[in-house]
RNA sequence: GGAGAGAUGGCCGAGUGGUCGAAGGCGCUCCCCUGCUAAGGGAGUAUAGGCUCAAAAAGCUUAUCGAGGGUUCGAAUCCCUCUCUCUCCGCCA
């Protein structure tokens, strides 16, 4: 949520920034509604004021045993307008509110400008592609070969875009999520955390995936879907991303100044509808309606959230480099960021079947978009409260590096070798190959 | 699922219709006193918003005692709904 503050004075300005991301704010509405609030509100305001400083005299004069029917007649009549001046009030003020809410955050200066991902600027790439001599596979077909990738039994159990796995290769997905854990935890100075995957829509609303996106989610609730549909809305949601969770741990908080930076990370599973993106990525693991990601968060003091952008991607990164996957890193341009974020660098990881870098992780600082939604506060050196500064990131997502696993180390008999970093928990295994 | 108890400021805790935004204590800040330390005295110490103002300062004002609604001229206090916490019982991995 954007400083409603900072619409007022500087609506021209943020118009036009909002504008480079392709987004149209509303100006003219905007301007009305604060109009009438102001009126409103003032009006309102006074209402109560009469009201209170009346009532006010009242008390004293029982207090004295006087007779108070004179001052009960002044104030009789207030009561009827001052009902009808909140309730206006109140109607403007929850439209301002969803105005607020549906806006996205404004994009830091440094962020390219551009309508989508043709736009995005490469700012480093690390590693080679290997060259192959023998034709490659895709990773669906390299897990099917190995009998340890079964679309058609998870389709029977659930529907497109789910997969199951079996002996090494599920074991391997396992690997990589512990891997990753380990790094951010033991060298990264990440607090690991297990959290809740179904949340209220609180949550939801505090890191910016609701009010506007609830399509892209899946709802659930006690009880079963009849008896949710007689109760109205649902009770929880499947978290999209571990973001939400442990972002919101400091919704309504204050947290006190020595306590930052915080830093989680968070191995979750993530349920995404993919509403609006049918026919992208049919085949294989890289769009799922469940998947695991590994989640970093940082909650920091305003003056250092952009340093802590740039050791977040790294964390991540440092994980591409450990089982040595080429990748590149893309700064976002602002017509292809995300909803709350204020700039995001991309990782792609090298793909050689698909002969491209796809993206496996994204690392947002949102500054206090979310706070502000959230109310997540610390005391500074005044002692004031202020809003934090929120970042999260991938780091990596598991299911996406197990693609580039399989796809990257593939061996010419079909086999898959499992990287160096990964060899301490596959207890010894050195290579996936075919059941038979 | 059943029965009961509770939720007040940074913390503890008083307050059952009227000078209550809230006693008292602790903590914290500043000052005084005290030749260290300790003790003592005084003052201050919530948050968010609106309006006036070029702005700052300041002033005026509103809201907030778990959340929402209601009664009333007036609600921390009375009524209703909800959430959460605790205790006991049941069930459960």
């Amino acid at each position: 949520m954007l400083d409603i503050q900072q619409l007022r004075s500087d609506l021209d300005n943020v118009t036009q920034q909002l504008a480079k991301r392709g987004y149209l704010f509303p100006a003219d509405r905007f301007n009305a509604l604060e109009a009438d609030r102001k009126r409103i509100q003032t009006q309102t305001q006074e209402l109560q004021a009469q009201r209170n400083a009346a009532s006010k005299k009242i008390g004293h004069a029982k207090s004295k045993g006087e007779d108070v029917s004179a001052i009960m007649a002044e104030v009789a009549h207030l009561g009827d307008a001052l009902k009808d001046a909140e309730r206006q009030l109140e109607q403007l003020q929850e439209q301002l509110q969803k105005i607020l809410l549906e806006v996205p955050n404004l994009p830091h200066t440094s962020v390219p400008e551009g309508k989508d991902d043709a736009n995005n600027v490469q700012i480093r790439r690390w590693g080679e592609p290997r060259p192959f001599d023998f034709m490659i596979k895709d990773h669906v077909s390299i897990g099917e070969d190995l009998g340890l990738l079964d679309f058609e039994t998870a389709a029977k159990l659930s529907g497109a875009r789910f997969s199951l796995m079996k002996g090494g290769l599920a074991r391997l997905h396992r690997a990589l999520a512990q891997f990753m854990l380990d790094t951010h935890t033991l060298e990264h100075g990440y607090v690991e955390t297990y959290v809740p995957y179904l949340v209220n829509r609180d949550s939801l609303r505090g890191t910016g995936q609701l009010p506007k996106f609830e399509e892209d989610l899946f709802a659930v609730h006690a009880g079963g879907a009849i008896s949710a549909e007689a109760q109205g809305l649902p009770e929880f949601h499947l978290i999209p991303t571990a973001e939400v969770p442990i972002t919101n741990m400091v919704r309504e908080a204050i947290v006190p100044l020595e306590s930052l930076p915080l830093k989680f990370v968070s191995h979750t599973p993530c349920f995404r509808s993919e509403a609006g993106s049918y026919g992208r990525d049919t085949r294989g693991l890289i769009r799922q309606h469940q998947f695991d990601k590994v989640e970093l968060v940082h909650l920091v003091h305003p003056d250092h959230s952009y340093d802590a952008l740039e050791q977040l991607v790294s964390h991540a990164e440092k994980i591409l480099q450990k089982l040595e996957l080429p990748y590149r890193v893309m700064a976002l341009c602002t017509g292809d960021m995300g909803f709350s974020a204020a700039k995001t660098y991309d990782i792609e990881v090298w793909l050689p079947a698909q002969n491209t870098y796809r993206e496996i992780s994204s690392c947002s600082n949102c500054e206090a978009f979310q706070a502000r939604r959230m109310q997540a506060r610390f005391r500074n050196e005044q002692g004031k409260t202020t809003l934090l500064h929120t970042l999260n990131g991938s780091g990596l997502a598991v299911g996406r590096t197990l693609v580039a696993v399989l796809e990257n180390y593939q061996n010419a008999d079909g086999s898959v070798t499992i990287p160096a970093a990964l060899k301490p928990y596959m207890q010894g295994l050195d290579r996936l190959a075919s059941a038979k």
